[in-house]
DNA sequence: ATGACAACCTGTAAGC
DNA sequence: TGCTTACAGGTTGTCA
């Protein structure tokens, strides 16, 4: 589900609701999704503790807690993250809730997750802040400091594929099967083509193609092809702007050929062979 | 470094 | 209708 843009909209949609919060009290449901540091137990290290600000690095989302620890959340496929004010929470509960944070102002956090693959991991935020996960992250495809000249250095010393590269978190962090497929459509670029086969001018438009098609799904609220929604449950709208992806058949925004579906890592991905190349 | 694939889960849609 | 298979916004681990 939720890549970049949808888990920088869960940020935004949550940061005014929880921030300055206190967390009076944590339901967790199913203990398998939640880590917390070695001999504590989650809920127990939770209680008590005040938000204080809300944070996003690649697709983690990141609260920031007093006492210098995070609870670092990654959402996976399935994930919804939804905050009910006092007077909404007898909204009744999804299916899959796993984890009910209870907040001071009467306010409730609820997690669902159907597939269960998403995560809620509490870690000092010193290391949250470096390496949320497990792998070491790559840039912020978003961040000032990512310049062209920096990305292009990266770019050529690689032989990957294209499609492959992108996904690869330690590259870049935050793109997943949809925005990837979007900056190559964008980029007019061939997910085939290896990445240390790209000129100047190819590298600068997939530099640019997968900047604005990230801030264009930010502005657009995200994503909602199934399951995504955001802080408040709402979808978002950037499935009626894609170029490429979940539009097998359809015609190229660009060209007016024919988009395909087909299989590259494992993903579905979807992209014009007229004039991506 | 790269690639291929299974695993973690449940739900839905398509195919027969 | 009912059963089977494929597939889904992700990541990690294993084995070439």
């Amino acid at each position: 589900m939720p890549e970049l843009p949808e888990v920088e909209t869960v940020r935004r949609s949550l940061a005014s609701r929880i921030s300055r919060r206190t967390i009076e009290d944590v339901e967790l449901r199913l203990p398998k999704i939640a880590f917390a540091l070695p001999g504590t137990l989650f809920a127990d290290a939770l209680r008590g503790r005040q938000i204080r600000e809300l944070g996003r690095r690649g697709k983690y989302l990141l609260i920031h807690l007093d006492g210098d620890e995070t609870l670092v959340i990654h959402l996976r496929m399935t994930g919804r993250l939804v905050h009910l004010r006092k007077e909404e929470r007898e909204t009744p509960e999804p299916p899959h809730t796993h984890a009910v944070f209870r907040l001071d102002d009467g306010s409730l956090l609820r997690y669902a997750d159907v597939r269960q693959f998403g995560t809620l991991t509490l870690m000092a935020t010193a290391e949250a802040l470096v390496q949320p996960g497990k792998g070491r992250l790559g840039p912020e495809p978003l961040a000032d400091d990512l310049s062209f000249a920096l990305f292009h250095g990266a770019l050529v010393k690689r032989k990957t594929k294209l499609k492959p590269l992108l996904l690869d978190q330690s590259f870049l962090a935050g793109l997943g099967n949809i925005y990837a497929d979007e900056a190559l459509a964008r980029a007019a670029l061939h997910p085939d083509r290896p990445a240390d086969s790209l000129d100047e001018a190819e590298s600068r438009r997939l530099y640019d193609s997968i900047r604005t098609v990230l801030q264009e799904g930010i502005d657009a609220k995200g994503t909602s092809f199934r399951d995504y929604v955001d802080g408040e449950g709402r979808k978002g709208e950037f499935q009626e702007k894609l170029w490429a992806y979940g539009r097998e058949g359809a015609l190229c925004r660009r060209c007016g050929g024919a988009i395909v579906r087909e299989k590259r890592s494992g993903r579905s991905t979807h992209f014009c062979p007229n004039c991506q190349k």
